[in-house]
RNA sequence: GCGCCCAUAGCUCAGUGGAUAGAGUGUCUGCCUCCGGAGCAGAAGGUCGCAGGUUCGAAUCCUGCUGGGCGCGCCA
């Protein structure tokens, strides 16, 4: 909004100079305002002037004053204008303006911060992903909580989202984790088998052996090895698949959509695919095998999507599953994967483009791996026998609030170092606690002013009422809220919302402390009007920290209650 | 060997070409008669891995190094 008016108002001045023959250029550069970090600087800068006089040849510094002199005058808009060397413009804007912004915030409430920038495009986020063979990991729960959020975002920037899980229900993992099943059910019937080392080692599996063998030991003997395997293979993808589902949602992920790779084998799709890229002239064959050409398209060697023995790569299901992605009308794909598959990124691409889909509207986020640590130490997490190694066990140990905000308090693109016992500290060494304790503050602050018979009702405030610096500071935190959502969804970027409430918390709890030593800094006074605009304020602060709470799956809690409490 | 990611304060990390590089934590010094001290204010702490280059301006972009992580199958 304030960037708007700014643009109209420099574009005038920008026209005048032209005119007046100050400079000359073919265009005029958009307008870019960043933030002051300095309170000197105002609180807006932009570079316009120097971005000109590398275009114009002439001097930043007479650009800038040249456009500031002709800036024609607004009423309750900039409050001043100076410039610095090398040609910075610094504005200062009119608190009011700040203060106002904030009838909008409350009238929105939970709408604040909804914006419109995907213009209801359809956007498919596709995360985790594991296949149904084992527990989920540490390093899953991660690329899990950052796909849910960032899912989370894009609805909020009005994407219209749909949440999927590929499950890998067919071909040789499948059949391991049957053969696994299979020979720990003949272990448990007293028979001595050699177990490989490619089976899966966990106890999970001997447990759903043992399970399995309760309600059909019987059909297991009667059936051929083959079939008893592939029984085995199916009763316990379900099964894991569930627990998967139950892990999930205990962590606060919900996926609109699971969508199983046996659906492509059975009705054909993966045939379907292959005779596209056919028709497209990528296919050859070579040795008795089918090839893809995706070196055509970047990639460092052709794949192999059918091998010589007649089987189908997984490869080659992964083709027919982003077929069908843009076949359903996504605008926008987005795969996440660990960074383990950077190497596939390349060839999932060639496969996209060659089939004549938009390169832009396809995207990969790698997410780095998790280190598990204790207190400063390495937890092993090759080591089945590791204590915290699944998602489940360290979401149980740490909580559902601290497991996710740890997730996403670092960028995608960087390992991440999660220590159990500092996430375990419930003191200020963990930020979660911080900023949800800013949100149960004002809501205590709600309680005591009800209780004390002060109106609630933030209907009717005098803003002028808010006269302190921190006030308009805070005023104008908050309304950069719908920003940092369009950096996210720009950036791809989720933890920029994690250290935006950082700083909102931060704000808030200096100016509310404030109140302890200076009066006028209390928020319940005895002056009714001082203290509903207050109120009002804080109750925007309330606003923002609940939506961005809700985006990023965390709890805003009325009440901070200490564990030891409990 | 090739590809991708990372290197910023003692530690963990922000910083999508801008001004004097910021947080948290740790260390040190202060602060409460009163809305929640899980708090607040302040101080100290930096050759932004190294060397070049592009630019009015580089932690940021380019090139080459160094160090660490991951990946390079007719595996999944």
């Amino acid at each position: 909004m304030i960037d708007i008016k700014l643009q109209n108002l420099f574009e005038k001045s920008i026209k005048k100079c032209i005119k007046d023959g100050v400079f000359s250029i073919d265009s005029i550069p958009k307008l870019e305002l960043a933030t002051s970090k300095r309170p000197e600087h105002g609180d807006l800068a932009t570079n316009i002037a120097m971005i000109i006089a590398s275009r114009a040849k002439k001097k930043p510094i007479d650009i800038a004053n040249a456009i500031v002199a002709n800036l024609p005058e607004e009423k309750g808009l900039v409050k001043n204008v100076t410039v610095a060397a090398p040609g910075f413009i610094n504005i200062v804007i009119d608190p009011a303006l700040f203060l106002e912004q904030l009838r909008e915030i409350y009238a929105a409430g939970e709408k604040y911060g909804v914006l419109d920038v995907g213009k209801g495009k359809k956007c498919q986020v596709e995360f985790v992903s594991a296949n149904p063979t084992g527990p989920l990991h540490i390093g899953h729960g991660r690329g899990a909580v950052y796909g849910d959020v960032l899912g989370n975002i894009m609805k909020a920037a009005g994407y219209e989202v749909t949440k999927e899980y590929y499950v890998n229900d067919a071909g040789g993992q499948i059949r391991t984790l049957g053969r696994s099943i299979y020979l720990r059910f003949l272990e448990t019937e007293g028979k001595k088998v050699a177990y490989p080392e490619e089976c899966y080692q966990g106890d999970y599996i001997v447990d759903l052996a043992r399970e399995l063998s309760q309600t059909s030991r019987a059909k297991l003997f009667s059936l051929a090895e083959d079939d008893a395997i592939e029984l085995c293979g199916e009763f316990a993808a379900t099964k894991i698949l569930g627990e998967i589902k139950r892990d999930l949602a205990e962590t606060g992920v919900i996926h609109d959509l699971y969508f199983h790779e046996n659906r492509l084998h059975t009705d054909a799709a993966i045939d379907r695919a292959i005779a596209e890229l056919k028709n497209h002239g990528h296919i050859y064959e070579h040795e008795g095998a089918l090839w893809f050409r995706s070196t055509a398209f970047g990639d460092d060697k052709d794949r192999v999507l059918k091998k010589s023995d007649g089987e189908l790569t997984y490869f080659a299901a992964d083709i027919a599953y982003h077929k069908n992605k843009f076949d359903r009308g996504f605008d926008r794909v987005i795969d996440i994967w660990g960074a383990d598959h950077a190497g596939y990124v390349e060839r999932m691409r060639a496969a996209v483009v060659a089939m004549g889909y938009q390169k832009e509207s396809y995207g990969v986020v790698l997410i780095q791996l998790v280190n598990l640590m204790r207190a400063g130490e390495v937890v092993s997490m090759s080591t089945r026998s590791a204590t915290y190694e699944t998602l489940e066990d360290v979401r149980k140990y740490v909580g559902r609030d601290v497991c996710r905000y740890f997730f996403l308090m670092r960028s995608h693109n960087a390992q991440l170092d999660f220590d159990l016992e500092l996430a375990k500290k419930e003191t200020p060494e963990n930020p979660v606690f911080y900023i949800q304790y800013a949100h149960a503050r004002i809501a205590s602050v709600f309680r005591k002013a009800k209780e004390a018979g002060v109106s609630t009702d933030l209907s009717k405030v005098d803003l002028a009422a808010l006269d302190l610096p921190e006030e308009w500071q805070l005023a104008r935190l908050v309304g950069d809220y719908p920003k940092v959502i369009q950096d996210c969804v720009a950036t791809l970027e989720p933890h920029r919302l994690s250290f935006y409430l950082m700083e909102l918390a931060k704000a808030f709890q200096g100016y509310y402390s404030r109140g302890r030593s200076d009066a006028r800094y209390r928020i319940i006074s005895n002056d009714p009007a001082r203290t509903a605009a207050k109120l009002f304020l804080l109750k925007n602060c309330q606003i923002v920290l609940q939506n961005a709470l809700k985006i990023l799956g965390i709890s805003a809690p009325e009440e901070m209650v200490r564990e030891e409490d409990e």
